[in-house]
RNA sequence: UCCCCGGUUGUGUAAUGGUAGCACGGCAGACUCUGGAUCUGCUCGUGGGGGUUCAAAUCCUCCCUGGGGAACCA
């Protein structure tokens, strides 16, 4: 990468409305990219003399991972630079913001670990500010009220069909009749739009620039539109409301922005961007994009997730397995985990599509320091001991944490009837397999040897009801006197100890690695696993008893479980977070 | 069609004219009271053609190819 991102270049010739922070130091270490590197050249140009960012979430729709990405990179680039971000709502359209989604927008920022202290602002604080840049341009002949209707609009822009599949030619645009109107009509007309004079649609504000631009959004935009419709913050304070591309440079400049960092879609309009800040000699703010974010088996997009809310695919926004904050978290991601990932995900302007097998490897590498193991059985079969002396009740020693020892350890009840895991017992065992069968001998974690001599099964339907085995007494804690090597080792829980609780397991919500990418003709939201959501009923050792509800555990050889907020007192739910790598799941497929 | 931006192993990302590296995945092995964890090794890449240069992923040129834009949304 190199300087040449952006081609315009603003004069420094306006002051920042914020006080300076420490001046921007020169980091040589931590991370460089492109965006990194600008910003370091900025600063020794002396084109800025210190950073400030801002995270501008528009208040209409939970945040996801794709926004993660973004305000990491807005506070990570500030904090390398020693400066400051500001979260900034982006609050312009009256017709989909709430402060509902204010409030979940601020909770999972904050939840992820990043801190706007009190600079917390909002565009609708602006309008004042902004109406008044708009008269500034009117005044310059700059902007003028135009009567066309949004379709004549179009059309004098230049803009042939508005399918985009089915544009032959983009002929340059007319000047619209009343262009040229004298600056006192318009500043008239302006100040009667203000005022409600006039119906929604009737008329806009248009910066006056060039309908013969080749790059359209030059060909003289919309700076203001009549809405009336309350807004969340400002009621029906107004009427008008100002449109993304004249706003979002203004704001950024009235906050002193040095950096305005935005994703790639928006590049096309950095050069008008440059032309309001120019055109209303406000601070300097530069745009520089990046490419957003995309995963492979998910959909990061606020109107395909909403339609997955809105059409009662998933639970809600905060559905386990939806790629929201909220969902992450309720699914037991971690902010450690979601930090590391973004962090190795890189940062440049090309396309990609992260593969989500990356996000698991960095939750699993964060799940494993902390999590307490505990035995599970997600799928119970009963095993019977059938030399185990009667009505006694052993107590066993169980590490809560291999990776951790100041974790300690527990005491696990063990009995002669258990439950072990269906999937632990083959009649006859496959190649490779090395757990419970007919004769083979396995050790019980933190258990006894115990050697499988028969089944039960049940009559009628030839269901395998129970599998029976004897232990050897000399093998307690798994150590056996004589050294023998036992292969394989299982985890159980006390038929007559373990509690019952439900556990819910999540698969991809789409199998397609490219959801978005779908043939012509078919709906997306068809190609949802309608499996990926299950509820299991498992047994699970005594100590899960007091489980609330974020407390998270290794459930050894199964997975990284996070209890539910529908977790009840004695009663708890687990949502499956992420599975352990299965190397026998491996071998399994590949004999398939 | 026009305008803008991209193209480095399967995926993502480094190398800023000088040995194409790292991570994830995959494969193979070691170790192990979680077929977990950990450790080791391996495979695989500069979209293509020309040019400049002692030397090109990097600079020039043509081509191919992917994405974005043409809202009174952001």
């Amino acid at each position: 990468m190199n300087d040449s991102t952006n081609k315009e270049t603003v004069p420094v010739n306006g002051t920042a409305a914020g006080s300076a922070t420490n001046p921007g130091t020169n980091p040589v270490e931590g991370p460089s990219d492109f965006i990194r590197d600008n910003v370091r050249s900025d600063l020794a140009a002396g084109r800025y003399d210190r950073v400030l960012t801002r995270f501008p979430p528009e208040p209409n729709g939970w945040l996801h991972i794709g926004h993660a990405k973004a305000f990491a990179i807005d506070f990570g680039v500030a904090e390398d630079f020693g400066g400051q971000c500001n979260l900034r709502f982006d609050d312009t359209n009256p017709e989909k913001e709430d402060q509902a989604y204010v409030d979940a927008i601020k909770r999972d920022i904050a939840w992820l670990g990043y801190d706007w202290a009190d600079r917390e602002f909002y565009a609708s604080d602006y309008y004042e500010y902004l109406y008044d840049l708009a008269v500034k341009l009117i005044k310059k002949g700059k902007a003028y009220v135009d009567d066309l209707s949004d379709e004549e609009m179009r059309e004098y822009r230049g803009t042939a069909v508005p399918d985009k599949y089915n544009i032959t030619l983009t002929p340059p645009g007319r000047n619209s009749p009343w262009r040229d109107r004298p600056v006192d009509e318009n500043l008239d007309l302006f100040a009667r739009m203000r005022a409600g004079e006039f119906a929604d649609g009737a008329k806009t504000l248009r910066a006056k620039i060039d309908m013969a631009h080749p790059n359209l959004v030059m060909r003289d935009p919309v700076m203001y539109r009549l809405r009336r419709m309350p807004h969340y913050r400002t009621g029906d304070a107004w009427c008008i409301y100002p449109m993304y591309d004249f706003q979002h440079p203004l704001s950024d400049a009235k906050e002193g922005i040095t950096h305005s960092l935005c994703s790639l879609e928006y590049e096309i309009h950095r050069p008008l961007y440059d032309w309001f800040i120019q055109e209303c000699e406000v601070f300097p703010s530069r745009q520089i994009e990046f490419a957003r974010l995309n995963i492979t088996h998910t959909v990061l997009s606020k109107r395909w997730l909403l339609r997955l809310v809105q059409e009662g695919v998933v639970s809600g926004w905060d559905d386990p397995r939806m790629p929201t904050l909220s969902g992450l978290r309720r699914r037991g991601y971690t902010p450690a985990a979601i930090r590391d990932f973004l962090s190795r995900i890189g940062l440049a302007k090309t396309d990609s599509m992260v593969d989500i097998q990356l996000l698991e490897h960095c939750l699993r590498e964060d799940l494993n320091k902390s999590a307490h193991r505990v035995l599970a059985v997600l799928d119970p079969l009963r095993l019977i001991i059938e030399n185990w002396p009667a009505g006694t009740v052993d107590e066993l020693e169980a590490i809560n944490n291999p990776e951790d020892p100041s974790a300690g350890s527990r005491k696990l009840p063990f009995s002669g009837e258990l439950w072990i895991e269906r999937d632990d017992f083959m009649e006859v065992p496959a190649p490779k397999y090395f757990r419970l069968y007919p004769g083979n001998s396995v050790r019980l974690r933190y258990g006894y040897i115990i050697t499988c001599t028969g089944l039960d099964r049940d009559p009628v339907t030839g269901q395998i009801k129970a599998v029976r085995c004897t232990y050897d007494p000399e093998t307690r804690g798994g150590n056996a006197p004589d050294n023998k090597k036992v292969k394989g080792t299982i985890h159980w829980v006390s038929a007559a100890h373990g509690i019952p609780m439900e556990a819910r397991l999540f698969e991809r919500l789409f199998p397609s690695e490219r959801p978005m990418e779908v043939s012509a003709g078919t709906d997306w939201l068809a190609t949802v696993d309608p499996q990926s959501r299950r509820s299991v009923a498992a047994f699970g050792e005594p100590s899960l008893a007091t489980a609330a509800p974020g407390d998270c555990y290794q459930f050894e050889r199964l997975g990284y479980f996070t209890a539910d907020p529908d977790t009840a007192p004695g009663k708890p739910v687990f949502n499956r977070t992420v599975s352990l790598r299965d190397s026998w799941a491996k071998i399994e497929k590949k004999q398939v």
